[in-house]
DNA sequence: GGCATATTTAAATACGGATTTATAAGTCGT
DNA sequence: ACGACTTATAAATCCGTATTTAAATATGCC
């Protein structure tokens, strides 16, 4: 009986999207009551979405940063719901905006612990200080991408842009650690109370 | 081989001290650069030593409470210093004044682990309310103290105002909960790795 | 150019504060 | 009369904050 190999979730989805057009955040912080915006602090007016949670900042171009999402038709679903928003309270923005994923962050399992300090001798462009912070940081260059390893075997994949990318990059990781023996993989069958981590590969 | 029986450590004891004339505590808050003094908030100036580390609240009425002592000479060499420290700054309280100790805080260990759930039913006066504080509080009457009683067996016995209590109360407690079942005593040897609680019964 | 501001998200470790208990002192508010 | 303020102390559990990483956005400061 084999081990499971990886396993991972997308966690968070930050996405730009483009409206194209310029707005006056003063006069949609008056509209919209939820909106949240202090220039003095920062230049883009804050909006927080609750179902699902997804939060946006929209600035002054035109130009909006979406985050929270945990899946693509989320993110769209959102995106649909802030145009709405704007458009209700008198912005002109169009129905079907620019959306670019910028950044893909996923958890994930390895299901077997890792020896960190052994991980950082032997892998390139690691770190790890664990006075500093628990997790050893790996900087994978292709896909390029930022992967923390902890040493109960969870980790976070970030910076990626697809998720082709951080299914190829969690693999591509598992199978480095595998191959220089800092995994400590328990052999047995597989034991699911709840299933944590989603995608397999 | 047994089992050890329960062991205890003084803590905290928390004593009066009578000057026997009054203060000026302004005068003194000038004078003591390391006092502190804000009548707005709290009467009491207060005074800390550093070895032992002890602390004094001193009143108006010449009344002083001693608080930080770990034991009795500890106690009486910080009303001494105390003493010096007054009379050096220009207060005129007497070499030796009267002390009396008015709470002992000690904390124990069962050696055993400790069924709180089942202890609450069977003990009287005794609370548990997990959620809100993890330890089982126990009100004893004779002698008239409050024990805290954690799962891990270790306890926390206040209200006592001797050591001969003290010793008494955790005895006493141990014999009960032995008594109840509600004690896991492992069997072996007494394995020490350094002395946490030093008084044994 | 770099840093800070702000948003989101997971991982795991550390730290501090809170909880509870007793006790004396003295002052204020209810 | 009671509760709050203050001081000290242990136990153990909870909560919040911080740490790190990525990314876009835009404004201000050095």
């Amino acid at each position: 009986m084999s081990s499971r190999g990886p396993t991972y979730r997308i966690e968070n989805i930050v996405a730009t999207v483009n409206l194209g057009v310029e707005l006056d955040l003063e006069r949609l912080a008056e509209r919209l009551m939820m909106a949240e915006y202090n220039p003095d602090q920062f230049p883009g007016l804050i909006l927080r979405l609750t179902k699902p949670r997804i939060s946006a900042l929209i600035f002054r171009t035109g130009k909006m940063v979406a985050t929270g999402a945990k899946n693509e038709e989320d993110l769209k679903n959102a995106v649909k719901a802030l145009v709405k928003l704007l458009r209700d309270h008198g912005a002109e923005v169009p129905f079907d905006p620019e959306v670019q994923i910028q950044n893909i962050v996923a958890s994930g399992n390895l299901h077997a612990e890792v020896d960190l300090e052994q991980a950082v001798l032997m892998l390139e462009n690691a770190m790890y200080e664990p006075e500093q912070f628990p997790g050893l940081i790996y900087r994978m260059s292709s896909p390029r991408v930022v992967i923390l390893i902890f040493g109960s075997g969870k980790i976070v994949c970030t910076g990626a842009k697809s998720e082709k990318d951080v299914a190829l990059a969690v693999q591509k990781l598992y199978n480095q650690l595998k191959e220089l023996g800092v995994l400590y993989i328990e052999e047995g069958g597989e034991e699911e109370l709840g299933e944590e981590f989603e995608e397999e590969l």
